[in-house]
DNA sequence: AGGCCGACCGAGCGATCGCTCGGTCGCGAG
DNA sequence: CTCGCGACCGAGCGATCGCTCGGTCGGCCT
């Protein structure tokens, strides 16, 4: 068993110290197996997609993606931990250069979020609907990052709250329906569309700003 | 092959005079078969699942499976057009019932959208998870429909907006943002949560109503 | 009583599934 | 030159897949 890992100039899963350059995204950097299986999961779902599959759109054969993985549920794991490890570093990275102001810091971490839902919707996409093909185990793991991730966001906005900035008396559900907002967005956005991802930024956290503000009415 | 039919006193498709209790949900009344492959594509997925899962789940034999439908294919059609007819009808129902108010308009066919994917989160998931495992023809058709709903929401919002009672300068994004909103309750609403359906729809409806009223800045 | 038909089932078809066995090959160390 | 080892492959295992063939059975019409 070895390894097939990303090249060793990127930044690895957990060091918040990397990643500081949020807001830039180059090509992924998936080892050629994920890569293939991502496309792969992306089009046709975990169970649609054969290790035959993934071996042929590798360049492999079937034993040859075997000598890298144990088995097509580990390739799983490592695409949806490889995720949600640049998600949530991109965020803390985001929130550290953020500053004091909570609205920054609010803002910091929704574009965060945005930008990593654009440039990364393949696994954006394979990150939320194939949770249930996980095993049991890893999708523990997964679901503690993904509640860790909402966890940020609501904490900020239970600042905000506290700062008088936001208005919102559910910030629990705002922040639920701000992950809702990215993960749908993962599904339409394509890099070709009318817009540009610059610009949808802006209009998107002006929609997140709008929750952070709702129920106002007391 | 036969028709394995919903009880004749379930108002049918395209029947917009039916519905008219549009916020009212009684046990679904599936055909067992759609039923199972249900409760099965929930949590495995439809390539997850194979035809001997649901013919046990329906207590039926494989072939007694395929006495009424042709295929496991014909199974998600049927699943998935049920959906969405379901949807497309309660809300012209909710529509046709809500007089001239553009925002008591917009909020009825919000509201028609929420409870749908609270009482019924098991279709709605399917109908927006597995759009890819159906065939071209059946998702084209399935797609035009959930563009359908989607137009329907964009109108009343370009309503609001003339008639100065909504701000958003992008009703399209708006009218998408609210369908995701929508589609992540589908995942995470549980019945016996610690709210009841009532109260979350009115905070989902006041965070709907933010979003009409985002960006104002200009 | 006889015949038809809708509802269903036991057995099994060929194809494909995840995965493995027993190799080959090239490269760097000694 | 040889040896070990990481990277890979051809062939094929048993299991399961979607689907079908050839029935049985019971209720309804005549």
């Amino acid at each position: 068993m070895t390894v097939d890992a990303p090249d060793a100039d990127t930044p690895e899963a957990g060091d918040t110290a990397a990643w500081d350059d949020w807001r830039t995204y180059g090509e992924p950097d998936l080892p050629r197996i994920l890569a293939a299986a991502l496309e792969a999961f992306v089009e046709h779902g975990y169970h649609g997609t054969s290790i035959r599959d993934i071996a042929a759109a590798s360049g492999l054969s079937v034993p040859g993606v075997y000598h890298h993985y144990r088995s097509k549920q580990e390739i799983l794991a490592a695409l949806m931990s490889a995720t949600m490890d640049e998600l949530l570093g991109r965020s803390r990275a985001a929130l550290a250069s953020a500053g004091d102001d909570p609205v920054a810091r609010f803002e910091a971490v929704v574009e965060s979020m945005l930008r990593f839902h654009m440039a990364r919707r393949g696994q954006a996409f394979v990150g939320s609907s194939e949770m249930r093909s996980l095993d049991p185990d890893e999708r523990a793991a997964h679901i503690a990052l993904r509640d860790e991730q909402q966890a940020m966001l609501r904490v900020l906005l239970e600042e905000g709250v506290a700062a008088g900035v936001f208005a919102t008396p559910y910030p629990a559900d705002v922040a639920r329906a701000i992950s809702s907002l990215c993960v749908g967005m993962a599904s339409w956005y394509r890099e070709d569309g009318p817009q540009s991802a610059d610009e949808l930024v802006v209009r998107e956290l002006a929609m997140a700003r709008a929750l952070a503000d709702s129920g106002a009415t007391g």
